[in-house]
RNA sequence: GCCUGAGUGGCGGAAUAGGUAGACGCACAGGACUUAAAAUCCUGCGAGAUUUAACCCUCGUGUCGGUUCAAGUCCGACCUUAGGCACCA
């Protein structure tokens, strides 16, 4: 048909040389900001899933631009990560080299696809002049108190002696050895997030994410109402303060639990008789890793605290105290009132443990199970006969604050963020220990501070990063003192560069801020911003973090840099299953590309099935796009010396354009490209066609296919269609003057007549009840109703 | 267990505000062109009953119920499936 590497190369070329999509900060033109996630690039190349998502911002970016926007479409990479330390590792090599090999890849791979990138604004958060800022906002983190160092556990496998990620320590063993993973202590840096739990969630209202991702959003932060009420160990006069969001159930208190880590049970050690027992417990309970404690369907453990005494502060009742792996210290106060007549937990445990269960809600039955639902209140003295919870915790509260054993309180399941890894290949955190003046950031002016260049990376063996064996590297001097020091050697986690790469973007070569104001408020903020589902809960939630933090300490412009955000779904393999190369059903874009062009791959991820959902590979649906793709280069053969548009076509046309515009504002990629395939069929049909039509057809599908259609009308001797203006549709050729509509009788299609758009009632209603089948249907039958919606259907209602 | 999607032909999927379900494409079948194949073009294609044939008819958007002149679309219960969270008090 016609050499499509030969043309895709041409204009490729093209673009690059001209620098075709250059945005240019400043410029008159209504700034549009479209951003796609940036890869991790790993040694198995592009994948087609980031084909699709690339295709459908390039399209938005394309469309855009002819809409005459300054277009903002950057991409770099997010290259810090464990493979490619487990690369070096293997293969003796600095990860930079690895890293730089990659990216060499993919870059390649993208400008095969013609994705319409500014290239002159690529970096990766692995440059030094990248990492240098990332670095420095760590700082600005420090010195604004939301960093500190405190001790929290970590996946550790024993026999590897290496600290695990979540992943990596999934189903409580390791992945590599298969030993049991244990929990270790270990002092960490971490960010104060959990401050910012409220502020994230009311700054989603300036932001116009797709109602499930702000609910993702929303359940991640975990906001909860409830109360914290104080409990007294009558030996020692202690307060032991509980959470609960079910405070209205305080009479029927039976005991406590704490968390095998609360401290009250250190402090209370001397009058705890069982403490043996009691430390026993504890260890076991750290032996577990996260993965085991929180496994749900468990037998309840647990030890009792013997030899000290609480009450319920309301009825005096006795209350024994417990510890169990069940209540987490992380979360409200680390211990819980037990009510087991209403809460399943309680209710297993108070079963095993053959403790008191007193129902103070009607209802239900506690011989079988704990009773959750609404109900009256018995059994709980003043609240007695109220028949709904919000009124009996209101009451309760109102109580509990004026005897001043109680208070309202929101929690958050938001926990402080933990920023540090005992891994080489990050932004090293720029901070120095002395002995003698403790933790000391290092000065700005010494950033970048840079990883070293060394060949080893084996971790250490006491869960150290590879970092801490590089003693040229560590060992330095106190900027405070000029002392011995030694340096910090946990690196960040993978999300700290991607928490703000969307800023640099605005500013990429700035070598004295990260981003300067004028530019981030030229660009104001992101538009459009696509990635996967698998991110739009913690990554995009670190990134509104970084960014509120930046913003109140008045370093970026706006709360929210991020408007509107979606998520694609995954391309699966042609078997419905995520692809992977154990199942050998990986598609590699190259090889599509070279045997279809970068155009017709474009199209037919597109054209694959609905934008947000999953959907599978299909080759032979690839074949039919490449054959649509033909049709339209064969139009050219069709071609008339006319000038203007056909006027049969005008209709067609001015549909299609409206059609496709709205379409592609909305993520509908793959009606956009059937509204473009109906056109072309129409294309088809006429006898000929004038190079007005055939150039709009290729203005209509360049978003898509650019190549190809910048081939095509070059040859017609036009102007670029990348400098060219996208079409309007003029409403006045939509204009019918007739139409078809349906004939219900009672709710049933039994014909169709033909009316002029204007017609009146009568006449239209004339026509229904004259049409054959119609009046077929209606025999015997009283006409009881009939109505006419205009334009749409005729509906006779008859008995 | 909780949260969020999704269930429509042989397949991927359409159906802006409830108004002719199955657009567009794939696969398949028949035909044209060809020595032949590929490519291309034309026709058919939800299931069923009936008929020489056409029209026509019945059923049909995961299941059951409801609202409505009219439901893939709205409401209520449930089932299946994918993803996320998970002893969160």
């Amino acid at each position: 048909m016609y050499n499509f590497t030969k043309v895709e190369k041409k204009w490729q070329k093209y673009w690059e040389e001209n620098k075709t999509f250059k945005a240019v900060n400043g410029s008159d033109k209504e700034p549009y900001y479209i951003l796609v996630e940036f890869p991790y690039p790993s040694g198995s190349g592009l994948h087609v899933g980031h084909v699709r998502s690339y295709t459908a911002q390039d399209a938005l970016a394309r469309v855009k631009r002819m809409q005459g926007y300054n277009v903002l479409f950057p991409m770099g990479w997010d290259a810090f990560g464990a493979p490619a330390e487990q690369y070096a590792i293997k293969n003796h090599i600095h990860p930079k080299d690895a890293v730089r090999e990659n990216i060499k890849t993919f870059k390649g791979q993208m400008l095969s696809l013609g994705f319409s990138f500014d290239w002159d604004r690529e970096f990766s958060t692995t440059d030094p002049e990248y990492y240098k800022w990332t670095q420095w906002q760590f700082l600005q983190f420090y010195k604004h108190g939301m960093a500190y160092k405190a001790k929290t556990f970590v996946n550790w496998c024993p026999k590897c002696m290496s600290v695990l990620s979540n992943e990596d320590a999934a189903g409580g063993v390791c992945e590599r050895c298969g030993s049991k993973v244990v929990q270790k202590e270990k002092e960490q840096w971490m960010l104060r997030m959990s401050d910012y739990a409220e502020d994230l969630i009311k700054g989603l209202d300036d932001t116009n994410f797709a109602d499930r991702v702000k609910l993702g959003q929303i359940n991640w932060i975990g906001k909860s109402r409830g109360a914290e009420v104080d409990f007294t160990i009558e030996e020692t006069g202690d307060k032991l303060t509980v959470y609960t969001t079910r405070c209205d159930t305080l009479f029927g208190v039976t005991f406590m639990v704490l968390a095998p880590e609360h401290p009250m049970i250190e402090k209370l050690s001397g009058l705890i008789k069982n403490m043996d027992e009691v430390k026993k417990y504890q260890e076991y309970a750290k032996s577990k890793s996260a993965f085991e404690r929180t496994e749900v369907n468990k037998d309840k453990t647990g030890v009792k605290l013997e030899g000290i005494t609480v009450k319920n502060p309301l009825n005096g009742g006795n209350v024994s105290v417990f510890i169990s792996d069940y209540v987490m210290m992380g979360y409200g106060t680390g211990a819980i009132m037990a009510v087991p007549a209403h809460d399943q937990r309680d209710y297993e445990f108070a079963k095993k443990f053959g403790l008191e269960i007193i129902p103070v809600i009607a209802g239900g039955n506690i011989e079988k199970e704990a009773y959750t639902g609404d109900g009256e209140m018995i059994n709980s003295g003043f609240l007695n006969g109220i028949d709904n919870k919000q009124e009996a915790i209101k009451k309760m509260l109102e109580y509990l604050n004026r005897e001043g054993i109680g208070r309202e309180k929101v929690n958050y399941r938001l926990q402080d963020w933990v920023f540090s890894r005992q891994r080489f290949w990050g932004e090293p955190i720029p901070m120095v220990y002395c002995e003698k003046c403790g933790w000391q950031p290092i000065p700005e002016s010494e950033l970048p501070l840079v990883l070293p260049d060394v060949a080893e990376y084996e971790p250490t063996d006491n869960g150290e990063s590879p970092l801490a064996k590089i003693t040229d590297w560590v060992n330095t001097t106190c900027p405070k003192c000029h002392g011995v020091a030694r340096r910090e050697t946990d690196t960040m986690p993978n999300w700290a560069g991607s928490s703000w790469y969307f800023l640099r973007y605005m500013d990429p070569h700035n070598d004295h801020e990260f981003a300067s104001m004028d530019a981030m408020k030229y660009w104001k903020k992101v538009n459009w911003y696509n990635g996967g589902m698998e991110h739009t809960a913690r990554h995009l939630l670190y990134a509104r973090f970084w960014v509120q933090f930046l913003y109140n300490v008045g370093l970026v412009p706006s709360k929210e840099m991020i408007y509107t955000r979606v998520s694609h779904g995954m391309v699966l393999g042609s078997d419905n299953q995520k692809m992977s190369k154990s199942k050998g059903n990986v598609i590699n874009p190259d090889d599509i590309v070279s045997d279809y062009g970068a155009d017709v791959l474009r199209v037919y991820e597109m054209f694959m099935g609905d934008y947000q959902q999953d959907a599978p590979w299909s080759t032979d649906s690839l074949k039919g796009c490449k054959r649509f793709i033909d049709r339209v280069y064969r139009l050219k053969n069709k071609l008339n010396d006319n000038d203007g548009y056909s006027k049969n076509l005008e209709m067609i046309q001015n549909k299609t354009i409206k059609g496709v515009s709205y379409d592609l504002e909305r993520m509908g990629y793959n009606t956009y490209i059937s509204k473009l395939m109906i056109l072309t069929n129409a294309y088809e049909e006429a006898t000929s066609i004038t190079k007005d039509d055939y150039r709009l057809l290729l203005i209509l599908l360049n978003p898509v296919a650019p190549h190809i259609t910048e081939e095509l009308n070059q040859e017609m001797g036009y102007d670029l269609i990348s400098n060219a203006t996208w079409p309007v549709c003029d409403e006045t050729k939509l204009v019918e003057d007739e139409k078809e509509i349906a004939v219900q009788v009672n709710g049933k299609v039994r014909g169709t007549i033909n009316i002029k758009v204007d017609e009146d009632e009568e006449s239209i209603k004339n026509k229904a009840l004259e049409c054959d089948n119609v009046k077929r249907h209606l025999e015997g039958l009283e006409i009881i109703k009939v109505m006419v919606i205009k334009n749409k259907i005729v509906t006779i209602v008859a008995k």
